[in-house]
DNA sequence: ATTTGAATAGGGAAATCACCCTAATTTTAA
DNA sequence: TTAAAATTAGGGTGATTTCCCTATTCAAAT
């Protein structure tokens, strides 16, 4: 029997995903998540086959959940479902070692077909994902969901950001913008609440992933 | 009922292709051909649903046989099976437009689902086709960027600083590494000096630079 | 067999950060 | 014109980081 757990926020595509998996007598859904965390909590008191992960979650996405269980649960194997179909997003989880990577167009047999190969230690890779790797990779993370929080940061809290992710204190910071070290520091207050972030390494970190940085 | 034809100049792989596809009740080989031009004149008379094509033949070679018959049957589908596995050639016929490319070293259940996944219109690449074409990708600008101190850097420093970069305080790194936080602090003091850096900004956005995080 | 490097851990001190609060001025938008 | 939002700034507190030490253990290399 092949045990899958399914991480999807949609309702809809999991109950899809389940009549369809379910349809055949070797799987079993036995569990289901709807972002990353919660995959992981699973995981502490039961452990799947194969975990077949969207990318695209609130909270923890798939990126940062395929990583922690590579790391944690190497036995356990990964498969991407997702709708992304860009370049430098597909190589980056090939690269990881993620054991399929499958577009959500695919018909439902051949999604059946490819749980069973990578439950028998193969891998799965989408025609269509393949053919991606043909073209020219383009490195733009614009495909890479964009936090919708970001939207909620001012001009000159960005200006900030930027300045703390070059390394500087809240003293240089406001040396080189005329305001006082703790003006920068009401700065930094705001935007960590507005982020839900508590330190600056998360905050240098949402920089890169939300592009307010290169 | 799947009609197929086999193209290779080595009879015991033919046989044991013969072997594997005929067991399946579905699949049927209406013809065996030697090498390219065998195809050809096969092809004037009776019409595959597949034509199932090795690279390596007499005379008239896969890539040329498979040009011929994508030109003057489009409706004949192909699929390479090889040995090869060089970018290039993987390349080359993907963009021709064959249905799919596998390797000799595929198993045979594996073979089968390809086979009637193409014959249902869809197309199969091997998984290790998949992880060749992303070999030699963007080998240059990365790497060129990347700061020597990095090599400096050792095993459990570079697991430090992913879990810094998560936003993980020397605290929490120190219960997920079952190590004191005064540890996870010293670790930190090293790698701060062998960077020359002097905050946890710093140190964030240079693992984003070098690729220690993504 | 000895040395080196890596990982471990702690003491201690100064600097910085994280976060709470209030509050003024300026800018923007309704 | 008024209200809302942004920017400014400071007081205060506890947590955390940064950096200086020393020191032990363990594994790998010479």
């Amino acid at each position: 029997m092949i045990n899958i757990i399914i991480a999807d926020d949609h309702k809809i595509m999991v109950d899809g995903l389940r009549n369809i998996l379910e349809e055949d007598p070797e799987i079993s859904i036995s569990a289901v998540a709807y972002n990353g965390s919660e995959v992981l909590s699973i995981l502490e008191s039961s452990k799947p086959d194969i975990v077949l992960l969207d990318i695209d979650m609130p909270g923890m996405n798939g990126i940062d959940c395929a990583r922690e269980i590579l790391r944690s649960y190497p036995e356990i194997k990964i498969a991407i479902l997702t709708m992304h179909q860009e370049n430098s997003l597909i190589r980056k989880f090939i690269e990881m070692g993620v054991k399929g990577y499958m577009l959500k167009t695919i018909p439902s047999e051949e999604l059946i077909m490819a749980v069973k190969l990578i439950y028998n230690g193969g891998e799965y890779f989408n025609s269509d994902v393949t053919r991606e790797l043909l073209r020219p990779s383009q490195p733009s993370k614009v495909l890479l969901s964009i936090d919708p929080l970001v939207e909620q940061l001012t001009k000159r809290e960005r200006e900030i950001i930027r300045l703390i992710c070059e390394g500087s204190s809240n003293t240089q910071i406001g040396e080189r913008l005329f305001i006082s070290p703790k003006t920068v520091d009401s700065h930094r207050t705001n935007i960590m609440k507005k982020l839900d972030l508590h330190n600056t390494a998360a905050l240098v970190r949402f920089a890169f992933k939300n592009e307010l940085m290169d």
